[in-house]
DNA sequence: ACAAAGTAAATGCAAATGCATGTAATTAAT
DNA sequence: ATTAATTACATGCATTTGCATTTACTTTGT
């Protein structure tokens, strides 16, 4: 079936805005020393959860092929941001923590994020309803895994 | 300026969209045995270029990095699905056109992403105004250099 | 209990990307 | 007119990603 006309126009724009955003984000964090916002998510999933996770669950939550997580996790923990440890009830699984390290330097990235957030993203409420422009986009998958975000 | 939550939603929504969406095409692209995302972008682009682009022209218009463009282009090539001559007027530049093969190649493209948008997007005719959602996404970034996409 | 199938995570190798810099031509400045 | 600054594009080298496969367990089926 062939796409209609304000589909299209959704899904251009989507990506549009997407690429643009998230380019000056990464551009402005490294202008700051700081990493990519691939680390920030993991920082802040791993920030929330109490008891640490799993690089399985990482890996759904945050929509990563397998080897990626893996591989990025590698290097956090080189970075002392993140730890691992086995995990007893299954041998093959491990499970990772944030460290406190890490924790700060969330908090040095969300100094930036927070407010390229907002003047990025912000314009939207000016002429749009955001909640339902967000409520709309949250429609377009199938959320098994969501957890609120800050 | 902190990020209100609405914003905060669009934000993370708009990841997740695009995130999911963008990997399940370019899977199912791929296992049709064709190229990405990427190179359909930049042959519809060239598609509807009556008389060729230039490189910059394209790394404006789809918001490339330069070296990326330039390889992406090289790698086009060495596939027959683009062509380049010199630029007479600028002796630094030069023109790429696509090629008979690449038409081809992207009504090919078109074939299996068209109904993915459709599949994929079109949720969100069903519960929202699609126009607005549109209109929405369209206003998060300086537009400049946008033309109508099919 | 044992083989077969499935799951969690890592990794070797190839391809793509990011970064800095290079080359060549054009435009601006004095 | 010469030099300096800018623009268009390419490229060497390091990092990251993609793909396929491997390793090490665990669960399922008989």
């Amino acid at each position: 079936m062939k796409p209609s006309p304000e589909v299209t126009v959704v899904w251009a724009a989507l990506n549009v805005a997407h690429r643009t955003i998230h380019r000056a984000m990464n551009a402005e964090l490294k202008a700051n020393g700081l990493p990519s916002l691939q680390w920030y998510d993991v920082l802040w999933e791993l920030d929330r959860a109490e008891h640490g996770m799993r690089p399985f669950e990482l890996e759904k939550c945050l929509i990563f092929d397998q080897y990626n997580i893996s591989r990025l996790l590698r290097r956090m923990i080189e970075k002392n941001l993140v730890d691992e440890t086995a995990f007893g009830d299954d041998g093959r699984g491990k499970v990772v923590r944030i460290t406190a390290e890490g924790r700060e330097m969330r908090l040095r990235m969300w100094e930036i994020y927070g407010p390229l957030i907002q003047k990025h993203v912000g314009k939207i409420a000016e002429a749009h309803d955001a909640k339902e422009v967000g409520s709309a986009l949250n429609s377009l998958f199938d959320a098994e895994l969501r957890r609120p975000r800050q």
